[in-house]
DNA sequence: CTGTTAGCGCTTTCAT
DNA sequence: ATGAAAGCGCTAACAG
């Protein structure tokens, strides 16, 4: 391990010239400037960020802390990357494993404060743990369920974009719509979204019937599939579904052509987040689009904010959704 | 910001019996440590861990760096974290977000090593930068390309897979194959998937004509869209895809639907990658399975050798596949 | 069982 | 323009 002692003694002259020829500080000369690189380039000195860090009181890095690499985060991340880059930071994922068998908590509030700033990802992540999190670090929350008041928290319209889903296709003709993913369940994280569908239903005149709200044992496309086909062989009638995620729409979807069913004829989907893919997956898969841009763009923007040493009353933001409707509707193509 | 010393302070006792009382090291009376405890509790006291990690000289943390967080990485990533933390170490994803304009390089090595391992995709990166790599630290390449010898690398077999897909696809009737996303260049990194389409190609006595080789602008499924409707719009007669990836497979399938050629029937289509959503995107795309967990068992386990003071000669593994049939082809089911 | 000393590698401050 | 000293917050090693 090359030290910038090394590269001093190797060029002659002290810690403090080394550090000002590869910070450029203060100005060196340029006989002495050309030695330390030339002493730099033959040991191969790099700087030990760490001990920088503990010198500086900061590392220059931003941690989005998320649920799971994959999917909807991971297109989340990708917007979120380059506006903290923006601000001359650095961006890294991790994951709240939440693995409690395996005796590390990967959610240690000592592990948030290594970094300058936490973007953190409230979905599956018990409300305990998140009061435990009292620190000074600027932190922003992102995901569907209450939190405390303290803290800045950015959240998706889940009510008004289950109920542009469902009452789009209810106008469409649909007037048997399952809740595919919601639970009947009050303290959900998708209760909104049950909400939403209920009201929609109800200002149509419709009944929004208790065996309307499916469940799925997880929110994946697998589980989507098989409660989609669980609900096909039940032989309850329906002519529409929405699915409280696009995965989960992706699994209804499986479920319904290989069971014979039309989209959008015999029945019409929508889906919810708007993923790349459901633009692309035949017929188009109507979608409530989240607007990740602007949810990493409120996020990144309280974050820096705080980080600017910002110290005002925190802020709850919720973003607007809208639908952007496919295929997989009437009149979508 | 709450040090030790002010725990210290608190409770009337030294700095190392909070230490000590914080790592359970050497045994602390039963009082000592109560009144230890309260004043951490009191003064809402979290360690600092990068001065624990300049002091210990490991972070007890390993990087997965990759050029994008969605898609196939994502999903990569999941596989890897769990086995990164059965080792008792962290896992953060980095992206190598390469923007040029940027200062900032992110990829700087001194960042590479502030982790106690790197886990480094090479997709995206250009060969000068690796050549600057030259550390202590374990790294284990990620990814399609010829890499230095000395590393340690895990790719996929690349050329068997798209032999394996194309084939198939010949098999069950396909007589004028594309090579979607391939690129007549033979320093581009999906040639090995060029070279396996040719082969089966020239086993089976087709021709595989350079007309056939449809280079996409970008590795999206609008990508893969695009020069599928251009394809279609020019009149050139196929009555299969192989497409480099899933997610350019999938951007295929849309536009084939939106012409009006049915898949399997009139055209038959295959992918590379198995991402989860292939299974559910009627009718089931056919995919080169590049088994992710394997991939991931493969290069961590390398990573760990590394870590664990091995300095044998560096591996270069070649990850098998295996190809998945489903309705994109027929037969699939 | 508890305290003191030293030092991880770097940079801020002050002196030359 | 260059160097010496001090210290970021923590813990290994040793002393008591």
């Amino acid at each position: 391990m090359v030290r910038m002692a090394d590269v001093a003694r190797a060029a002659g002259v002290s810690v403090m010239t080394v550090s000002n020829v590869l910070n450029e500080r203060l100005p060196v000369g340029e006989s002495t400037r050309a030695r330390v690189m030339e002493a730099v380039e033959a040991l191969g000195y790099e700087v030990n960020l760490t001990a920088r860090h503990l010198r500086a009181g900061r590392t220059d890095t931003v941690a989005f802390v998320v649920p799971s690499f994959h999917d909807y985060f991971g297109e989340l991340a990708d917007q979120v990357a380059p506006l903290v880059e923006a601000e001359g930071r650095h961006l890294v994922l991790e994951r709240t494993s939440a693995n409690a068998e395996q005796e590390m908590e990967a959610l240690s509030v000592a592990r948030l404060r290594i970094y300058d700033g936490v973007l953190l990802s409230v979905a599956g992540l018990d409300l305990e743990t998140l009061a435990r999190v009292r620190t000074a670090k600027p932190i922003v929350l992102l995901g569907e369920r209450d939190v405390p008041e303290h803290f800045n928290h950015v959240r998706l319209a889940n009510e008004s974009g289950a109920h542009l889903a469902t009452a789009h296709m209810i106008e469409r003709g649909s007037r048997r719509i399952l809740a595919l993913g919601c639970s009947p369940d009050a303290t959900h994280m998708m209760t909104d979204r049950r909400v939403g569908w209920e009201n929609a239903c109800h200002e149509a005149g419709l009944a929004a019937d208790p065996a309307y709200v499916v469940p799925v044992s997880d929110y994946t496309s697998l589980g989507g599939r098989e409660a989609m086909l669980k609900v096909i062989a039940s032989g309850l009638p329906f002519d529409g579904v929405f699915a409280v995620t696009d995965i989960v729409a992706l699994g209804a979807l499986s479920a319904l052509a290989d069971s014979g069913l039309r989209v959008p004829g015999d029945v019409q989907l929508a889906g919810f987040d708007n993923l790349d893919m459901s633009r692309f997956i035949p017929p188009g898969i109507t979608s409530v689009d989240v607007n990740r841009e602007g949810v990493a763009e409120a996020a990144v923007g309280l974050l820096h904010r705080q980080m600017s040493g910002w110290t005002g009353p925190a802020e709850h933001v919720v973003a607007p959704v809208r639908l952007v409707v496919r295929g997989s509707t009437r009149g979508g193509a």
